[in-house]
RNA sequence: GGCGGGUUGCCCGAGUGGCCAAUGGGAGCGGACUGUAAAUCCGUCGGCUUAGCCUUCGAAGGUUCGAAUCCUUCACCCGCCA
C-alpha cells in the first residue's frame, strides 16, 4: 500500500501539515484516530467541504479510524470571517443543520466501511461536552492554557483586529473551543490528528498546544488548500448561488451539470483534488483533455465520480440521462413521455393549472429569471427558448400545439439554464 | 472634546438644483463564435399593468414648481488638532 501521505501530497490536499516525519511515522504505528470538524452554518454543506472528505477518505481508506464533528457548539458561537462579524443563527435552527448535516455526510465514510471494511466513522457533536461548561469551568480549565498575545496573533483574529469590521469577544473566543474539541476527543478517543481547510489551521494548531500543555502528547495536523477558481473564486458557486451536497438544495442534475460546465483550466486543476482515480488514470485524462478538450473528458470524469459519490449511481445515471435528453441532438418533441418527465423533473419544474400565462410569466414562475423586466430583457436580447425555438414575443402565450409528450412545455434561457412547465388539472 | 472630509445601484466609482433610474469600469446576464469550455466582439444590466408609471443615491425631516445635488437633526466611517 503506498503512503497515505505521499497520496496527499500527490494529489495536492495538503497545504501544512505539522511535523510531516513524525507525522509518518505516527501514522505507520497503526491506526490513527484523527478527526474533522464541520460547523452547521447553513442547512447543508457545499462543495468546497467535499475536499475535507477526500482527505477523510484518504485516511480510512489507509486503515485508520474516522471521527466526523459537527459543530452544535461551534455553529452557535462562529468562527471569525476575514470580513465581517457573524450573524449569530437560533440555536434551534443551528440543531436542525446539524441533524440534516449528519444525514448528508453518512455515505462518504459509512459506505467504504460496510463494502471495503474499513473502520466505521464515529460521530460527533461539540454541544454534548461544550454546553454542560460553565463560564468558571471554562475559564479556569481551559482559558488559563491560552496566552492572549498568541491568540491575537493568528491570522483570522489579526486580520479582523485590524480590519473596520473588528471583533466581538465571542469569536475571538472560538479558536478556544475548537482547541478544546480537539482536547475531548484525545481524551475521549484517542484522537491524535486534525484535519481541515488551511482558513483552519490557527484553530487546528491552538488545539495541538492544548493537548500538549494539558495532557503532555503531541499530536498532529493536515490543512488543505483553499480552492479557487483559474479567476479567483472560490470554488463552488454559479449564478452566485452555492452548489450544496443536499439534494433538496441542489438537485444531483444541478450537481451534475455544475461540474460538468467548470473550465478547462479548473477541471485540469482540480481533477487530483477530487478524483480518488489512480495517478495514472488521472494523467491520461489531463493528456485527453489537452488533445482533444472539445470531449471534456475531465469534466465528464469530475462529474460522473463526484455526483455518484454524493448522490449515488441511480441518481447519477438520471442526472445523465436529462442531460443527454435535454442538450441531445435529438428533436424534443420526439423524445418520449418518461424520458422527458424524468429529466425535466431533474432540471426543475412548476406546475401550471388552468388558463396558461405568458412566455415572460412562465419565465419567471420557473425561476429562470427573478423579474417580469428581466423576462422581457431576455425575450428582447434572444435569449429566451421555448421547446428549443427562440421566442420573439415574450406577452405571447403558447399555443395548444406547444405542448411536448407527458404535457410538457421545456422552456430555457441562454444555452444552459432549462426548466419545464407541466400541464396540470 | 474641536475642525475638516465622506456615506451613490451587486462591487469600485462619477455626479453639486431640472437634460438623472443616475457617466465610466468590474462582476452578472444574453447574442455571435465554440465544445453545455476559455478568449474576443456586440448587446444588456431597479421594478411594473413598459412609447407610460412607481421606488432608489446612509436615516428622518425641511426649502423649492422641481433635490442624489440646498438646509436641519441623527447614525456610521476617515483625516487633522487636543
Amino acid at each position: 500500500m503506498t503512503d497515505v501521505i505521499d497520496e496527499l501530497h500527490r494529489r495536492g490536499l495538503i497545504a501544512q501539515s505539522t511535523d510531516e516525519a513524525a507525522l509518518r511515522e505516527h501514522l505507520a504505528a497503526g491506526p490513527v484516530t484523527y478527526y474533522c470538524g464541520f460547523d452547521p452554518t447553513a442547512a447543508s454543506l457545499h462543495v468546497g467541504h467535499l475536499l475535507q472528505f477526500m482527505v477523510l477518505r484518504a485516511l480510512q481508506r489507509a486503515g485508520h479510524q474516522p471521527i466526523v464533528l459537527v459543530g452544535g457548539a461551534t455553529g452557535l458561537i462562529g468562527d471569525p470571517r476575514p470580513t465581517s462579524e457573524r450573524v449569530l443563527n437560533d440555536p434551534s435552527v443551528v440543531a436542525d443543520w446539524v441533524e440534516r448535516i449528519r444525514e448528508r455526510v453518512a455515505p462518504f465514510l459509512d459506505l467504504p466501511a460496510q463494502e471495503q471494511g474499513l473502520r466505521p466513522p464515529i460521530y460527533v457533536n461539540n454541544l454534548d461536552w461544550t454546553a454542560p461548561l460553565s463560564a468558571i469551568d471554562f475559564l479556569r480549565d481551559i482559558g488559563k492554557h491560552f496566552r492572549v498575545g498568541k491568540m491575537l496573533a493568528k491570522e483570522a483574529v489579526s486580520a479582523r483586529l485590524n480590519s473596520e469590521a473588528g471583533i466581538s469577544y465571542t469569536e475571538f473566543s472560538y479558536q478556544i473551543l475548537q482547541a478544546n474539541d480537539f482536547r475531548e476527543l484525545f481524551l475521549r478517543h484517542g484522537c491524535t490528528l486534525q484535519s481541515g481547510g488551511s482558513d483552519q489551521w490557527g484553530n487546528i494548531t491552538a488545539g495541538v498546544d492544548l493537548v500538549r500543555r494539558t495532557n503532555s502528547a503531541s499530536t498532529h495536523a493536515l490543512a488543505t488548500p483553499l480552492i479557487t477558481t483559474a479567476d479567483g473564486k472560490k470554488i463552488g458557486k454559479t449564478e452566485g448561488a452555492t452548489v450544496w451536497l443536499d439534494p433538496d438544495l441542489t438537485s444531483p442534475y444541478a450537481f451534475f451539470q455544475y461540474w460538468l460546465n467548470i473550465d478547462d483550466v479548473d477541471a485540469r486543476t482540480w481533477l487530483p483534488l477530487f478524483s480518488e482515480r489512480p495517478a495514472e488514470e488521472i494523467a491520461g485524462l489531463i493528456a485527453e483533455s489537452e488533445e482533444r478538450p472539445a470531449a471534456r473528458a475531465v469534466q465528464r470524469a469530475l462529474a460522473e465520480e463526484l455526483t455518484r459519490l454524493v448522490h449515488g449511481s441511480d441518481q447519477l445515471r438520471q442526472a445523465e440521462a436529462a442531460g443527454r435528453a435535454l442538450f441531445g441532438r435529438e428533436d424534443l418533441a420526439s423524445l418520449d413521455a418518461g424520458t422527458l418527465t424524468a429529466a425535466l423533473q431533474e432540471a426543475g419544474s412548476t406546475t401550471v393549472d388552468g388558463e396558461l400565462p405568458t412566455i415572460a410569466q412562465l419565465l419567471q414562475q420557473t425561476g429562470l429569471v427573478s423579474s417580469l423586466s428581466e423576462a422581457r430583457r431576455t425575450v428582447k436580447e434572444g435569449g429566451a427558448y421555448l421547446n428549443n425555438e427562440r421566442v420573439t414575443d415574450g406577452d405571447a402565450v403558447p399555443g395548444e400545439d406547444a405542448w411536448l409528450p407527458g404535457g410538457w412545455l421545456v422552456l430555457r434561457r441562454g444555452r444552459r439554464a432549462i426548466a419545464g412547465v407541466r400541464k396540470g388539472g
